[in-house]
DNA sequence: TATTGTTATACTCTATAACTATA
DNA sequence: TATAGTTATAGAGTATAACAATA
């Protein structure tokens, strides 16, 4: 196994401790999904849908496929399968890019934003499950972190709730 | 719960800030999760067998199906799977127990007891690249963080690294 | 030629139910 | 009857490659 291991400054990850870390934060979002899906699948949403209405209610403009993914994280196919199942909810509504032919905008359709509101309930409530243990001090310190662990960018894409 | 700190709205916690934690605890995941896929498949391992090797190889007997089942958090039918796998590649043995003829243990192979050592280095790798741009305050503060999230019982059940 | 979004394909993880064999 | 593990089935996420339309 590691060589190095009771070794305190060697290296800026002692194996122990990052293994841990990876385990632990694996295994939370594996609580926070599973929430959030008990939590969604009333209103007949998968975590990715919701995500993605989420992201087009904080859109200035309707955002073509290809920034849809930057956005959430995913490689262009998986956007294309959240969109699909959306679409076919009556959530949103795929419209032609004036600008650009091969491009594709999606915008919400009034269904989808009238769902907002239970989606955002949703949320709060798995949210309370999974880190109302935690003090207010706490849970800032993980934004911190998270944020650092996710890059720049990352925060604040989705800001309104 | 909602002693209103300085929330407007009185909650524990805030809806925008659930939210963004959310977001950013679930992108997190993935973050390392790609990373973790990408450090092993060179092993032929996926991220779930490498996380029951690394539960048999700190385990002090060897589990049963239901116990690795409850240790790795996932249902039954994914331990098969996980299992099935690594028995294919000669990593795992499957062994009757002895005191309960409907039970089956789980154990590692000499051949995957060797495979340990790489694991963890890939792990180490993979931690580095995440969680390399905390401070140490910050990497133990998420450690503490998650345990609490993740509940009793979760944090040193795979100890050893 | 390069890019946009799609179809096609495949694998992992997840979850539930039904089945077998034990207990 | 209940439990342990499996098979069976299905859905969601992830990823790569190939393709058509457009740039």
């Amino acid at each position: 196994m590691g060589s190095a291991h009771g070794s305190p400054a060697g290296r800026s990850t002692p194996a122990g401790e990052a293994g841990e870390l990876a385990e632990l934060l694996s295994r939370s979002a594996r609580i926070l999904n599973r929430g959030s899906v008990a939590g969604l699948s009333p209103l007949g949403l998968t975590y990715g849908q919701a995500r993605l209405l989420r992201l087009l209610a904080g859109a200035a403009r309707a955002p073509r496929m290809a920034e849809l993914a930057a956005r959430l994280d995913v490689v262009p196919r998986a956007a294309t399968t959240m969109v699909d199942g959306a679409q076919q909810a009556g959530l949103v509504r795929r419209l032609p890019d004036p600008g650009d032919r091969r491009s594709v905008l999606v915008e919400l359709t009034s269904q989808g934003r009238r769902l907002l509101g239970r989606i955002a309930e949703a949320r709060r409530a798995t949210a309370e499950t999974v880190f109302g243990p935690l003090s207010p001090a706490q849970r800032a310190d993980l934004l911190d972190i998270l944020r650092i662990i996710c890059g720049p960018g990352s925060s604040s894409a989705q800001r309104g709730d």
